[in-house]
This record gives C-alpha cells, structure tokens and sequence, in this order.
DNA sequence: GTCTATAAATCGATAGAC
DNA sequence: GTCTATCGATTTATAGAC
C-alpha cells in the first residue's frame, strides 16, 4: 500500500456529506431571502451548527453561493439532457428541451433567478461556474447541429448575415454547433435570448396581467424559435388550428 | 381667497425637493449594494439626516424601492419616447428604439436589473408601477400598429397562429396596438422577450466570453425582431454585406 | 471539528423631546 | 420636521478552549 493514498477516506466523505448538507439548506433559505439575503448564520441556526463551525466546509458566505449556482446549473443541464434524449424530429427535440427548462424554471424560481437573473450585488462568480453553464448550451446546440445534418433545416428559409455579426458568431458558434452554418449559428446565439427572455417574463412575474396562461405563450414561442432557425416543421406554416386574423371585435 | 386653498404651497415644494434628493441619493447607493441592500439609514446617514427623520418624506423603506422603479420606467419611457419620434420608416423607428433602450440599460445597469431583472425577495410592487411600466410599452406597440396601417408589415410572412396563442394575445394585443392583425399581436409578444432577453444578457454580463462586440448582435437581434414581426426592410432579405457560409475554418 | 464568546458592525422602525 | 435614544433584532468573521 502507498503511504499515503487513502488518507481519512472516511473524513472527506462525511464532509462532503455535510457540505451537501448546508448546501441543502442554504437552498431552501434561498427562496425565502433571495441570494443578496442568504445567510451563513442563518444556516448554521437551522442546522443545529455553531456558525463558526461552517468555516470548515465553506471558507465564506459566497463560496457557498457559488455552490449553489454549480448546482443549479447541473440541475438544469440535467433535465435539459434528459429531455433531448429521444428519437423523435430534431424539432420536436427542441421542444421538450424548451419545455423542460421552462418547467424546472417555474418549479425553482429562486435558484433559475440565481442563475439567469440580476447578478448579485457583491459576488464574483469564478471560472468554475461558466463551465457548469454551458451544459444546458451544449444541448440545445447539440440538436441544432443534429438537425443541420438530417437537412431538419431549410437554411434558405434563414436570411443571410452581414459579415460583421458573422464574425461575432463565429467563435461560439464553432464551439457548440460545430459545421452549422454561420447564418443559422447567429440566429441560434439569439435563440437564447428569446427562450430565457420568455422564461425570465413569466418566472419573474411580468407576465401577470398581461397574458392568462403563460405556457400557451411559451409554446408559440419556442415556435418562433423554430421558425427563426429555419426549422421545416408540420405546424409552423399552417397551424393546426387558424383563427380568423381580424382585428377582433371590440 | 378660499380658505384651504394654497396651504403652504412652499412647504411642499421643498417636501417634493427633499423627496427628490432622497431618491437620488437612494439611486447612487442601488449600484453600491443593489436593491436587496439598499438602506433608509446609509441614505439618512449619506444625507446627514437622521434616520427618523426619513419617515416624513417615505412611509417605509419600500416606499423609496417604489419610487425608484417609478422613476427608471419613467427614465425608459422617455428616451423611447424621444427615438421614437421621427419621420423614418417603422422599421428605422423600431431600430432607433431598441438601441436607446440597450444604451439606457447599458448606462444604468442597477436600474435596469431593477425594472428587468430578479423581483426583490421581500418587496410587492404596487399598481402603480405597472402604469409606469406600460408607456415603454406603448411606444414599440405604437410603431407597430402604425407599421401595419402604413402597410410597412407584409402580412403574409408572418405565419397564422393558433386558435389558443390567438385568444392569449388578443387583450394585450388589441389594449396596445388596436387594429393590428392578430399574428402580428402575437408575436409583438414575444417580440418583448426577444428584446429584453437580450439586453438582460448584455447588461448582466452573460455574454462575456461569448461574443466580443454587443452592440453588433443586439443590431442583429433588432433585425431578427423585424424579420419575424414580417417588416419588409431592405437589409433583411439581402444584407449590405454577406459572409460566405461555409462552416468556417477550424 | 465543534464549541463559546466576542468584535464590530449593520438594519427597520418607533417614541418622544424640541 | 428634525433630532436623540432606543428596541430588538440581524450580519460576517475571528480567537481560542476542548
């Protein structure tokens, strides 16, 4: 045996059973203070911990709010993945990834804001999180690419770009959709716009008086999404169902 | 002279001026700590006030939140407004809009993420806020109907909608931009998203290591809106300058 | 690794003198 | 309308005993 290999195996698991721990609950205080109102003593109480006793696992309050975001976005890469694994038309993949992450977004609306809303005032987010964050990227970006190649999307449908946003789009988009062409890859930077946008106005109630049923607008939104991408799709030119296109009765 | 008339008219200038000067402050201090953080005292002490004294002008701490959210829609509204007013075609008039609302949001970032971004964890916006709200609103919906009566809008490059998206956006549609064809309404909708959707992920640093240059695709983004929303704009369907599309060079 | 104790602050809101 | 004084809490972080 080594010397010194398995060092307290034991200790790192109970402590990393404890960070889950206040992890945990520092979670369940997030959605009653708000990631600016989180607090280190406060999990502590609810824990039945002496405060001091949390410098152990954490070395400060924002460490553990960078935990929190970490997982957050695991959280949502993870439904996202979960959602995109399936046979079906590329568009229809799209879908249930949009739909997903709509669903966990209203089902944790304190940890979606930690993720996608206002930075929060003093805290610094490291290297670390990026990385986590690109996972829910790489999925939706995954079945764009995925539909390029099944000729899912009719690219003259896309207008062409300027040679300025190309150049904008180029480095991210060969990153996550690797051979999608540059007039799909720009529109699909903007797709996440639209999608986290829709998202944003319903989980953070700027959809109240405005529209009843929130999910109907999201789905006609991730058509538009669609649509935008160039994506041929049963639905998008003739819908199922037509309305009379009148200006509507007073 | 009527005996209630005047009564101290000066007085309430000077509360008005006072209230005003509170707010101020209170604005300088909502970059510092954000919203959650913002503090009656630290305004007081920044003031050289005493705290106590604070409740004359604001009957709680929320009071001056609300003022504050007045104020930035109101700040929005405005230079809306004034890009909004000119002679140019709709489409230039939309552009002209959304990129003094980026610039605005850009040069402001707190008061945005006030207006745009995470409610505040304990804070109930009031009615009327949601007054203040709308005149942004009705500036963008405003151009669009005009768009449409001036025949701006080809009406048949944006697809039917559903019966169901139809009946959600006919209030909203018909209460700001009356008159206007009910799939044009509808994705006016999501138009909102799609726009502040990006300049959420702009002013919240989002796009940091994604793209080099905002400005550029918050204009591509605008001609996604217009694209969408069937504007028929020269630049759209063949841009100033193209880019090959080829899947670029590794 | 956990505890007590403590330092050095912060906060919103109220009471009451002037 | 402004002040002092105060209530009753809150916080992050550290020191040091066990």
């Amino acid at each position: 045996m080594p010397p010194t290999a398995p060092v307290s195996n034991a200790r790192q698991r109970v402590h990393a059973a404890v960070r889950a721990e206040i992890v945990a609950v520092a979670r369940a205080q997030l959605a009653a203070s708000g990631a600016a109102g989180l607090s280190l003593r406060a999990v502590a109480r609810q824990l039945g911990m002496a405060p001091s006793a949390m410098y152990r696992y954490f070395q400060s309050r924002d460490e553990i709010l960078t935990a929190l975001i970490v997982e957050g976005y695991d959280a949502m890469g993870e439904v996202a993945e979960a959602a995109a694994t399936s046979a079906e038309p590329p568009a229809e993949r799209v879908r249930s990834v949009c739909r997903s992450l709509r669903e966990w977004a209203l089902e944790h609306p304190h940890e979606y804001a930690l993720l996608y809303g206002s930075p929060v005032p003093g805290y610094r987010a490291p290297e670390l999180t990026v990385a986590a964050a690109s996972r829910v990227t790489i999925v939706l970006g995954g079945i764009v690419r995925d539909a390029c190649q099944a000729g899912a999307i009719a690219e003259s449908r896309v207008p062409r770009v300027s040679a300025a946003i190309a150049a904008q789009a180029q480095p991210a988009g060969q990153a996550i959709m690797p051979g999608v062409p540059l007039r799909v890859a720009s529109r699909a930077l903007v797709m996440w716009s639209l999608l986290f946008g829709q998202i944003n106005f319903e989980v953070f109630g700027r959809l109240e008086g405005v529209v009843a049923d929130g999910g109907v607008l999201f789905d006609f939104t991730v058509d538009t999404i669609l649509d935008m991408l160039g994506f041929s799709v049963a639905g998008t030119e003739p819908p199922p169902e037509t309305s009379e296109d009148a200006p509507a009765p007073a």
